[in-house]
DNA sequence: CAGTTATTAAACTATATGTTGATTATAATG
DNA sequence: CATTATAATCAACATATAGTTTAATAACTG
């Protein structure tokens, strides 16, 4: 991803900005966020924003594909050590719990963005990604047209539960989502027949 | 909603203000849409924008608005003639079908709209407000956080597989979605028991 | 330590924003 | 049709942001 390893100075001024720009989405709508504003919130001078990103919508861009690179590789490390064959549940879905419970608050913030809708519709296909074939399997679903509306479907319904679970404070165990989500999955699943 | 009848030349400038930025989202992302770039496709006085709006956020959310209003009144038309006692289905879905495919071309260009999540999140709404009393009825369900959880899924759900419906040309037909839709509303209302 | 490279500060151009005041064009009304 | 009201235009203006560039300084790497 990164090659091998930024300078420091390079790393602490990502990070800060990236910070920055976290802190002033609590605050007000992304589309109202200059670059002048981030900088000043990260106590950088402007240009140097500009060695790193082009406008404030690659640094949101590249914020939305950290995660989602995170949660990615939290699914295949628990899929190597967790045996799916005699699984009932969606094996995918305990790892996306568990990233977004524990990383609520920019999880919140992205989904709920009003800015862009990029961070859904990649959601969207994560989650499409590492659960559709085993779902397929599960219910001996063959490719179809119909079948990828059932799909978005799903895969939509499961971005707004969570969205919804995200709403809530205390929120809700990953545990308890995930055996919800696993339980309306398998039930809307009889409607492919 | 509008007080009484505008001014001919209003209705004149909107219209074509509005028909601007619809041609113009078709040909890029909305963040990099300007207010010039609108009068100048309507061929209108930069000034004249602002006499009506403020920003381009502005005239996009009150698009959005009348599309959401347009979609209501259909529902609210086809619940005055139609006996909901006996039908098997959900009926605020038939009219909102029906106004998708009439106006596929800016529903999926507001659906997909990298933009905003307020269209999303504003036809999320109304897809509640008109569904979830009928779905509470037939599946005896009462109100808790859990079940909030499963409208959510659903109402998402919705919006997704229209989004689906919207990617394919020739377009499937209304009838078929709100069959679609009907059934795996009725099976994943299982999971509620 | 020496060489490399990131950050800074300042200046600069270009462009978009939002507003204003005077003028012209068009619509509503009796 | 003539009068009145008001919408649209045009030009100009102040302000703000976006990007880029330069030389100087600071910090990192090996």
């Amino acid at each position: 991803m990164e090659n091998i390893k930024e300078d420091r100075r390079i790393r602490r001024t990502k990070k800060l900005l990236k910070q920055a720009l976290a802190q002033l989405m609590d605050e007000k709508d992304f589309k109202d966020i200059t670059v002048k504003d981030i900088t000043d919130r990260a106590d950088l001078n402007r240009g140097t924003f500009y060695l790193h990103y082009t406008d404030t919508y690659d640094i949101l861009n590249k914020i939305e594909n950290e995660i989602l690179e995170n949660i990615q590789s939290m699914i295949n490390q628990d899929m190597e050590k967790t045996d799916t064959t005699n699984n009932t549940s969606v094996p995918a879905l305990k790892p996306i719990a568990e990233y977004i419970v524990e990383n609520a608050d920019i999880c919140r913030c992205l989904i709920n963005n009003k800015a862009s809708v990029d961070f859904l519709d990649k959601l969207q296909s994560l989650i499409y990604d590492n659960c559709s074939d085993i779902i397929k399997r599960r219910h001996n679903v063959k490719d179809s047209r119909r079948n990828e509306y059932y799909f978005s479907f799903i895969t939509f319904g499961i971005i707004g539960m969570m969205k919804k679970w995200l709403e809530f404070k205390p929120m809700a165990s990953a545990e308890e989502m995930v055996i919800l989500a696993d339980q309306v999955m398998k039930y809307s699943a009889s409607a492919l027949k």
